[in-house]
DNA sequence: CTTGGAATGTCAACAAGGCTGACGTATTGT
DNA sequence: ACAATACGTCAGCCTTGTTGACATTCCAAG
């Protein structure tokens, strides 16, 4: 199962071959459907879906984000993302706030009960994620994030590039 | 595996951090757009989505499983499977032979057209993996499997093995 | 100042692709 | 003969994406 693929003479591109980007495809598919197992049980209960969990995580990350912003980070439609908002509104998870300086722009916030969902549905995830890190050790990790970050278009990494940078590290 | 985790002191379990277990879910967010992207645009032309490219990958790789099997593996409901099936069988893209031995059962093959369809779809996909494990290098790409697996939940991992022995390696 | 264009957000209607429930049909095995 | 299995189908619902139409707000040109 998937050892240093020994470095002999050449530059050894046996990890590049049809069969092992095969895996990497399969691995994609069936580690997405985990990924994402934990917060849609969660969810399930609270008439809510995959796409509130995803505004929410958002909405968490960057306080004060715009509808536009949200929309262009989502890659959904103004519309679409206009649904989910309105739930999240009516269940009284997330605030908009007109904005000062352009009153045209709403500006996105989680409220005490928002932040409390936001913990729960980020408490699971991160759990399996810590699972899995743990079993692989940091180096596969490093790994991980950097073909991760290999395999995204130019649109995604900057996006996550621009999170990244504001979260810390 | 067990890398050994940077010998200093204590046992650096700095991977294991809120921030960096964020970054993480981020990449997979991002990533996975970017993993589906080329067959969903390839297809958004043939009037198909995502649901009849996962049947197709999987009929391809395992030719002559049967509706039941693909139901397990694709993890939906017959109703849902059928309405995929039906629409790539009228399309002449799969073929349904009834059983031999059990003649309850259909056993699915892509026809020549759906294997060229097939080939299209997973040159793309498997280009863009390409792409990003040679980018990233063979290290890398061990450490993403090992992740990968490590993510998924116990089903979706036997299913993941299963056809990993099948396909060779 | 006013007016028109651009940006932003909302409402309505529709499609894809999940789901459950109920039922029919052929086939198999007890 | 009968129960269980594998599959197909109809009907109806939900979530989450889409487009189209429209209201509001801002800004810049006349």
């Amino acid at each position: 199962m998937a050892e240093a693929p020994a470095p002999q003479g050449g530059s050894s591109l046996l990890f590049l071959t049809d069969e092992q980007l095969r895996k990497g495809i399969e691995a994609m598919f069936f580690a997405y459907r985990g990924f994402t197992a934990d917060p849609d049980r969660i969810l399930e209960g609270r008439e809510m879906g995959r796409a509130h969990h995803r505004a929410i995580h958002f909405i968490h990350r960057s306080p004060g984000t715009t509808v536009s912003n949200l929309m262009a980070l989502l890659g959904v439609t103004k519309q679409s993302l206009n649904r989910v908002l309105r739930a999240l509104i009516a269940a009284g998870l997330v605030e908009a706030r007109v904005g000062r300086r352009d009153r045209r722009e709403r500006h996105l916030y989680l409220t005490r009960e928002g932040a409390a969902l936001e913990r729960e549905l980020s408490d699971a995830q991160r759990e399996r994620m810590r699972a899995a890190y743990r079993t692989a050790g940091p180096v596969a990790v490093a790994g991980f994030r950097q073909v991760l970050e290999a395999m995204m278009d130019e649109e995604s990494r900057r996006q996550y590039e621009a999170l990244a940078g504001r979260g810390g590290q």
